[in-house]
This record gives C-alpha cells, structure tokens and sequence, in this order.
DNA sequence: TCTATAGTGAGAATGGTTCTCAATCAGTAA
DNA sequence: TTACTGATTGAGAACCATTCTCACTATAGA
C-alpha cells in the first residue's frame, strides 16, 4: 500500500539520492501507523520482527539524517522516533507526571508566533542558531485529574 | 563549605529521612557549580575522579528521587542531571544538535509571561493541568556554527 | 551483461548504566 | 563505650540499547 505519507518521504529522499528500499518503507510505515513515538525494539516488534535489528537501526539512522525522522530521547536510554514535523505537522507535547502518556497538541499560529519570537530572541542573546523547539508541558491529564 | 544550597538540599532529604552523605553532597556541588546539565561521566570528571561510577549512579539516582536534581535524556543515550528547578530557578536550554551540549538560559519576565501564558491557554483547551514547562530549543550553539 | 555503488543480515563490539556483594559507616539502645 | 541494625559504599561484573564489521546481495547506469 502506498500512502501519501510514502509519496512525500519517497520524493524528499529522491532529492537527496536516497533510496527507498523495503527496510526503509517498513520503517515509515510503522510509524505512520503508531499512536506515538516508538523505540526501535517496539517498531521491531510491529513489524513482526521480519526486519533484523541492525537493519532497522540503519533505517533510522539513515531516515533521520533525511529528516523524515524525529528522535524523541526518553527514560533508559531508549530512542523513539516519530515522523518529522514537516509530514505530522508542527505540535507540542503534554506530558501527564501521574501516568506518563504523551499527548500531542496542536497549536495555533497566533500562539505559535509568540514563541517563535520569545525563541528567536533568546536565541540571538546567546549567539544560538536556532533550528527547531519544543514546549513540553507537563501535569495532569483530563483522566488523572 | 556549606553553601546555601546545600542547606535547602539538607533539609529537603532530612524531610524524606535520606542522608546526606559525602558523596551526595559531592554531586549536588559538582551541579550546582556547572553551567548546565551535566552527564555522570563530566560529573566524575569534573570532582577529580574520586567518587566512583557505581557510587555516583547511586548517588544520582537517590537524589532525583528524592526531587532534588531533574534528570534530561540527550543525544547517544546520555543522561544529564541538573539541580531542581526549585534550587535553580526557572530556565530554559538551548540544546547543541551537532555537539550535544545543553546550556541554560535564564529567561526574561517579559518572555516568561507571554510563555506562560500560552502554555495556559493550550492547557485549558486540553483539559489539562499544567504544573510546569520546559522550552527546549534546538540548533547550533556559537562554537559549532 | 558488466561494473560500481549502495544496502543488507548476522553477529561481535561498544559504552552508558545498573546490579551484586562484601566491607564500611551512621544511628540507636543498653 | 559496645553491640546491633540497617543504610551506604566501592569494585567489578553484568546488562542491554546501539553501533560497527564484513561478507553477501540488490540496484542503477554504461
């Protein structure tokens, strides 16, 4: 099956003489399909572990450095990664401390533009060249309340 | 020395019934003098190699739990602590994608309220309950432009 | 087809972090 | 002080997510 999501990554890695092989595809789709950023041992085992480990790290690596790819760090050393803003579109995150679920927000663009601004010049302060940034907010959930 | 810190730090653990060991105490002065999070291997570095690894991890991991120092997962499976924020004060980082370095920046009441106030209003429209925020932006720090 | 280059798979190696266990320390009661 | 008890420490082994190596395979272009 072929999603638009495939068409998009398929020409962004076109424009930078990157295949889009089978390990690859399997990759996206498995974050496509998630609710959530995955560690590469879940995507792992979403793909039914047809894809070996160090292929799927490759895979990655590979999708990352295109920027199809966001890493997300968290707890225990473990990586998960989710579809770049560009194909997910632009969110913050909230991060409920009782049960840990993360749940993305959509922002509008009058919000957006007040911390983009805040961002650029705290960044010029600091001779910073900002490329991306993140509001995480953290409390309670609607359901931990 | 005791620092002023160090007293807050004291009697936070004296609430929990922790101690306030040698080697504790060797970490909270190895944060609370660093400009930034720092990993365990910069902290063993940094009070000359005399607090072993497997005492330092200890000693990191008590006081996060205790909520004395906040933990802040980085590039390559890195973990770096820094001081709570109720011992630092509120700020915000610029985190180093080529060279992995995180550096706090304070942040002016005019930004932080505009900040704040947009974290408000996306909370309120989630039904959540923000307790605090992180502004974490990402790109080139001065020495790796 | 032939050739050059990129990608793959299996397993070993790496390195930050955690665990184990014997030795030591701090607090308490007598 | 002394004995007892539980917490803490230090050294090294173990763990495990991730990266590396290398021989093999697939693909694109001539």
């Amino acid at each position: 099956m072929t999603t638009s999501i495939d068409r998009e990554v398929e020409s962004r890695l076109a424009e930078q003489d990157v295949r889009y092989t089978r390990g690859r595809r399997m990759v996206v789709a498995g974050l496509s399909s998630a609710g959530g950023p995955l560690s590469a041992a879940e995507l792992h085992a979403g793909v039914g572990n047809e894809l070996p480990l160090s292929s799927l790290y490759r895979s990655l690596a590979v999708l990352e450095e295109a920027g199809v790819l966001a890493p997300h760090h968290g707890t225990k050393g473990l990586t998960r990664y989710e579809l770049a803003e560009w194909l997910r579109g632009h969110h913050h995150h909230l991060i409920c401390t009782q049960c840990g679920a993360v749940e993305d927000v959509a922002v509008t663009d009058r919000h957006e533009s007040q911390v983009e601004r805040v961002v650029d010049e705290i960044s010029s302060a600091a001779s910073f060249t900002p490329v991306s940034h993140a509001l995480e907010i953290e409390g309670r959930c609607a359901r931990c309340t």
